[in-house]
DNA sequence: TTAAATTACATGCCTTGACAATAATTGCCT
DNA sequence: AGGCAATTATTGTCAAGGCATGTAATTTAA
């Protein structure tokens, strides 16, 4: 299902991609009122409560996301693994030791370019891979409780949209 | 303008309440398309892009909105600015100690309970809240580029709901 | 009026991320 | 071969937040 058809693009307003939604001077009414507030809310709520879930498996909410990308062959290096979950190449590595102190991540310099280290995961880190998706989906769709199916393809393409903004280079 | 009416709530699907928008083994087919990985990439561009621009006056991403909400009498102790915010009390103590530091904040036992340190802005403190709230509305209105006086309603509902259903504690 | 619970703040420890500097290696070009 | 640029991984430093603990002050309750 495509959300394309209902977005600004489709529907331009008058004055649209120039609407100023905070003024300078007055900012806004409060806090619930602001976008960056609620994504900063947002972000915190969902990663307290992958937190809480993945508790049985002694993962924090951010290590979920590599372990995966190395599950699902995304990655098998420390600067690939970064690029792809979009962190830091010096917060990966020790990312990668703390993965690897809990024995869920192997390292190795790889023969080939000896600049390489090769990632791989442990038999045990395979086990936790297969057994934590559900667990991030049950979360997720907690957090999405009340959407209809056009709403969650619409939060998703609101928040592309402000993503693509965000890191277009200011000019 | 309310934007209500075009919820979930108002226009309930079939299976209202209980889509289960990602399944346990089969996850999600990409990164933009979990939510959750989109909030997080959401806050982590826009916390780069108002640490560029609050650079002039020497203040990161996550310090303005302390400054604002003592600027603005939402509070002025350390327990208070922490409920503020939404953030931890001894994460306070030390934002606050770093914006002392900058000359920015000034902190006072109080002498009616003195478990209490009340905290209020230096004039260079107040200085810089008076001249930050443009910024902030410039960041924000940028990354809201393209959408609608609608779509700008849109993900406040949006993200307010997902909030919410995050905060509610798991049955 | 004591004892117990609560509140406010501060600190220590841990995870996390950004940025910068560094070292090693590789590829390319002359 | 030698020089140079790009890439890879690591490390140090800093900001930041969560949680647990400790301490002092205050409030509640017995």
């Amino acid at each position: 299902m495509s959300v394309k058809s209902v977005t600004s693009r489709a529907v331009p307003g008058p004055g649209d991609g120039n609407v100023r939604f905070y003024e300078g001077d007055s900012a806004y009414r409060g806090k619930q009122d602001s976008v960056g507030y609620l994504v900063t809310l947002a972000h915190r709520t969902l990663s307290k409560n992958l937190e809480a879930q993945l508790q049985p498996f002694n993962l924090t909410a951010n290590q979920w996301a590599p372990l995966l990308a190395i599950a699902h062959g995304q990655c098998n290096t420390v600067a690939g693994c970064a690029r792809e979950t979009g962190i830091d190449a010096g917060a990966m590595t020790r990312m990668l030791d703390r993965l690897e102190t809990k024995g869920l991540v192997r390292r190795q310099r790889s023969d080939d370019d000896r600049r390489v280290v090769n990632v791989a995961l442990t038999a045990a880190g395979k086990t936790v891979a297969r057994e934590i998706p559900p667990v991030i989906s049950n979360v997720l769709n907690r957090q999405l409780r009340g959407f209809s199916q056009y709403e969650f393809e619409l939060i998703k393409d609101l928040l592309q949209r402000f993503l693509a903004n965000g890191e277009r280079p200011a000019e």
